[in-house]
DNA sequence: GATATACGCAACCACAAGGTTGCATATGAT
DNA sequence: ATCATATGCAACCTTGTGGTTGCGTATATC
């Protein structure tokens, strides 16, 4: 028996950046660059995008916004790396509102067998 | 030993979308009364959102766009209803990324013991 | 010290996105 | 037939977002 709450619309405002964050093409490949190769510098990034440096930048800056990267200034260059507790927070969502659903559609099947 | 194959351009490009869709805080908010209540009508998705019944209709285009809901009409009211598969979908990219992200670590760590 | 590399910051621009108002249309209820 | 309900559609507005160019600054490298 599934003990899925309803989510709090509080947790709800929280995950929207989170998805927003990954809902960009580019920021999504700079995501899939870390999660594959591990930590890189902001021009190392530039490499694999088609856009240029400040655009990839601010890319960065806004998954550093939603939590999904940090980074650090080594000598010259920045790096960054993903942060993967962030990106299980986002599973948790997407797990909690699955179970709902399959909570909501025992119900309903138990509603029609009534 | 995860078999964690790199994600093709083409499946990220194809996942930038979905996270774009729950991107939104109406948009997740719906998406969860969905899951929580099952299939609803327009206007009964309306009373829970904080915004006009248009921009509530917007919404649902767009999550229907990204393959999250479906709708059929019934009577003079429209019945939207959440696909689950396509959710798994965004967790599946989840998944994957996570254990390309754990593979990495793995290597570097490798690495540093080399 | 001169030079190349890597980055930070600001201004600016075009367009998509979220939201609204207004009006038309279809369907259920009386 | 009449009236209320539920939706569809279009025009319009405002802001956010992704992108650019230009310039300044710090850090290696020679």
């Amino acid at each position: 028996m599934s003990s899925a709450r309803p989510l709090s619309s509080a947790r709800l405002a929280d995950a929207a950046p989170l998805f927003a964050a990954l809902g960009d093409p580019t920021r999504l490949r700079i995501v899939n660059l870390l999660s594959a190769s591990g930590p890189a510098s902001t021009s190392n990034l530039c490499g694999a995008a088609s856009v240029t440096r400040q655009a990839v930048t601010k890319h960065l800056h806004v998954l550093a916004d939603a939590g999904l990267v940090s980074s650090a200034r080594r000598g010259r260059e920045r790096i960054w790396e993903l942060r993967a507790a962030r990106l299980d927070k986002a599973r948790e969502y997407l797990d909690r509102i699955d179970a709902q659903w399959d909570a909501a559609l025992e119900r309903l099947k138990a509603f029609v067998e009534d």
